[in-house]
RNA sequence: GGCGGAGUAGCUCAGCGGUAGAGCAGAGGAAUCAUAAUCCUUGGGUCGGGGGUUCAAAUCCCUCCUCCGCCA
């Protein structure tokens, strides 16, 4: 395992509105660069936006500005998201920054050198809206399978030769099964190559909002090449001596929505094996969220806005059920009635109010600070063990990006604690045997320093809340000291008077 | 049309050759530290239908039905 974690989102494209796929996306990521940046490793977290293409530079007419003020202004939208629901990325790329340009131009150089590319006549259907060339046999009616209207487009085109690429790719995915995730969408993309691939128009004369191709300042490089270059040119490419190139490339995963996989899992691999540079580690494919079991699309007006989502329920509680509700990979369900049963049944009832009758009772029984322990039973220790065991439990699932395994595996230590409070039954140790009962309540808290610490990735503030709450000092909230002795909460340290992290959600008697 | 996946308790799903499981919901009870939170007890469901292999099949094979995905 690598000391360093290279995570990227999609770029956004700037002319759709953020919508909960964007946010969903970018919050894997976000669990994935926080978990890692608390297991100690060295974490770059990239997004950023997609900025070229004839439909931008439409819309940017359409609002009477040039593209660049056009796209300067939308793409605001998407760091807005990304402030509100406090993601931790690094960095934060635009397709229309020099850094980019240079590198697709470079990565253009590299591939006409290879001789990957070669100049040809593109005909055929093109599609505006879609962005894409369809064939002859999928046009029905004038209309491309997606209803949007095309037009017949003969023009000069560069080509890459995708076509070569298919053996190597398919070597490439028996060589690494990991590298397409989930196991079923592996699968699907290696069916597709084995079918075999057609070379892949790489150029437009058409418009010209987009990036020159480096002696032939007619074509425009077409929109994938140039929107997946992204990865690399936020780490410094072409320049592979520079430090983060050196210590970031290849990048450990590629977070995708399952619709834009194959341009990662197919093309990518294929333009950066022709050009000489290592493919990242691993493309995963997410699934989609409906809306009340409704398909959620713009004409059946059910797109569920993330700061509205954030406003009604809290940014902890959708990180939460975003990540847990669904097994991650596949699709799910949003609706408000899941939604408040598990914010209410697991984060309010099981975890919130675990650690709330925990700490109060530490609060009220032993002078407001950690207690001082006896000697530990087997119950306190089994219990302590389970927590401690969490950071492997955690980073194993983690790995594979199986968040709601990763939760799962908290929460059954959540149920742990929970059954522990009970037969213990501290407020009965309080008369009968004080210095038992401060054994049972350190062995408590320091439960839920534990959970606390795992549990940071996935719900931040209400476990720094927690944190702050149990007085562990900022250092000391790594993966590592989960279980480090030297790390267990001190004897006599003063705790706040303890607070409520997890609100329940409660209906309006409307 | 081709390829693949899935059909198991009211719901979401795990199990994938050896006497049917979990979580949630429902029912009953205990406790009262705590955000009326927690804990305990309670699961006879033809494991989509039919056929076959086997001492033994949700679990393997065949076939049919339904749903989903990718490709055409």
């Amino acid at each position: 395992m690598s000391d360093r974690y290279y995570v990227t989102t999609p770029i956004y494209y700037v002319n759709d509105s953020p919508h909960i796929g964007h946010a969903y996306t970018t919050l894997a990521c976000d669990a994935l660069a926080r978990f890692m940046r608390l297991d100690g490793r060295e974490v770059r977290f990239l997004t950023g936006t997609d900025e070229h293409g004839q439909k931008v530079a439409q819309a940017a007419r359409a609002h009477g500005l040039d593209p660049q003020s056009f796209t300067d202004q939308v793409s605001t939208r998407f760091r807005d998201l990304a402030d509100a629901w406090k993601f931790t990325h690094d960095d934060f790329i635009r397709t229309t920054e020099d850094r980019h340009v240079r590198a697709v131009q470079a990565l253009w150089a590299k591939l006409e050198a290879s001789g990957d590319i070669y100049l040809g006549t593109y005909a055929g259907w093109y599609s505006v809206r879609d962005e894409a060339f369809w064939a002859e046999n999928e046009i029905h009616d004038g209309l491309a399978p997606s209803g949007a209207p095309v037009e017949w487009v003969e023009e000069p085109s560069y080509f890459f030769r995708l076509s070569a690429w298919a053996e190597r790719l398919l070597e490439h995915y028996r060589a690494n099964p990991d590298f397409i995730l989930p196991e079923a969408r592996r699968n699907e993309v290696v069916r597709f190559v084995e079918g075999g691939l057609h070379d892949l128009s790489v150029s437009r004369t058409s418009f010209d909002w987009g990036i020159p191709v480096p002696g032939d300042p007619d074509h425009v490089i077409y929109v994938w090449l140039d929107a997946l270059t992204n990865y690399l040119s936020a780490v410094g490419y072409p320049d592979t001596a520079a430090r983060d190139y050196e210590r970031f490339w290849p990048a450990d995963i590629h977070m995708v929505g399952k619709d834009i996989l194959r341009f990662h899992a197919v093309y990518w691999p294929a333009f950066l094996m022709a050009a000489g540079v290592a493919p990242p580690r691993r493309v995963f494919a997410h699934g989609w969220w409906t809306n009340e079991g409704q398909k959620i699309s713009k004409s059946l007006g059910n797109v569920i806005e993330p700061h509205e989502l954030v406003a009604t329920y809290g940014l902890d509680q959708v990180r939460y059920f975003l990540l847990r509700e669904v097994p991650f990979g596949q699709d799910g369900d949003f609706s408000h009635r899941a939604m408040v049963h598990r914010m209410n049944a697991d984060l309010a009832n099981d975890y919130g109010n675990l650690a709330q009758r925990a700490l109060s009772m530490v609060h009220k029984n032993c002078a407001a600070a950690v207690p001082e322990p006896a000697a530990f039973d087997a119950a306190d220790t089994a219990l302590l063990d389970a927590a401690a065991a969490l950071r492997d439990a955690t980073r194993a699932h983690m790995e594979v990006q199986a968040f709601h395994k990763g939760l799962e595996a908290i929460w059954a230590v959540v149920g742990d604690a929970n059954r522990y409070v009970d037969a213990q039954a501290p407020w009965v140790l309080k008369k009968s045997d004080p210095a038992r009962m401060r054994t049972v309540l350190y062995t408590l808290a320091e439960t839920v320093r534990r959970l606390a610490v795992v549990t940071q990735a996935f719900v931040p503030d209400a476990s720094a809340r927690l944190l702050d709450q149990l007085a562990v000092p900022a250092e000391a909230r790594l993966l590592a000291h989960v279980g480090d002795p030297a790390a267990r909460l001190r004897p006599g340290t003063p705790l706040p008077r303890p607070e409520g992290v997890f609100p329940r959600y409660v209906e309006d008697a409307a």
